[in-house]
DNA sequence: AAGTTATTTGACTATTTTTGTCAAAACAAA
DNA sequence: TTTGTTTTGACAAAAATAGTCAAATAACTT
């Protein structure tokens, strides 16, 4: 149940690498993934997976962390969040079932 | 489980209202509400309690299928979504019983 | 079918939000 | 203090979202 920004930081501590380092294998500006890791931003997809591969994070994973970060995002400070959830669950669900939409 | 646009659109109909009435009652051009009605655009927070108000439609309901519109919009073509949302929904439930941040 | 009214579409602008850049401040280790 | 790392914040750039409007389309009515 990690954050984006937990999942990374811990991923740079446990290789040994400074900000500075990744932000210049990723080509990221090191202001911002400081940002990434304390949750004050959020990366883009394309930066996630830059991340997982880079240090070699199973991707499903840290997606799951991004896009349930981006939930949480939408629902915080609205009482009503988890009667959004079941309703969005439900309404996945309806979309999976019934194809395309275009 | 119905949409903002549907709910819209239903009270409309319901009250026998024309778009360009909805429009000038609301002050939102009637482009923007047929848009609304068809999921084509998502609407502020402000506009939907517009509606609410105008159509006497319970709030909760209205902001519930808003929000999770929001969820789905970000979720959809994602094969993570599931996962995603039960992620989303332990960590609502975790910031939840653990105070403020700031 | 023609005329009238309602809805939808799309091009355009304006506004807001998000993203990136950079340097300086703050912090940490020695 | 010196050196090195991280964080902060101001600013600019870019992208996404919102609003406006007129014309096209669709739906009625006669």
């Amino acid at each position: 149940m990690e954050s984006f920004g937990e999942i990374i930081k811990k991923a740079r501590e446990e290789n040994n690498y400074f900000l500075r380092q990744v932000a210049a294998e990723l080509d990221i500006d090191q202001a911002i993934i400081s940002k990434f890791e304390r949750g004050e931003r959020k990366p883009t997809k394309k930066q996630v997976l830059k991340f997982a591969s880079f240090f070699k994070i199973d991707k499903d994973k840290i997606l799951v962390a991004w896009l349930s970060d981006k939930v949480v995002y939408d629902l915080e400070n609205e009482t009503l969040a988890e009667q959004a959830l079941k309703v969005a669950a439900k309404k996945i669900q309806y979309l999976k079932s019934h194809p395309i939409k275009n």
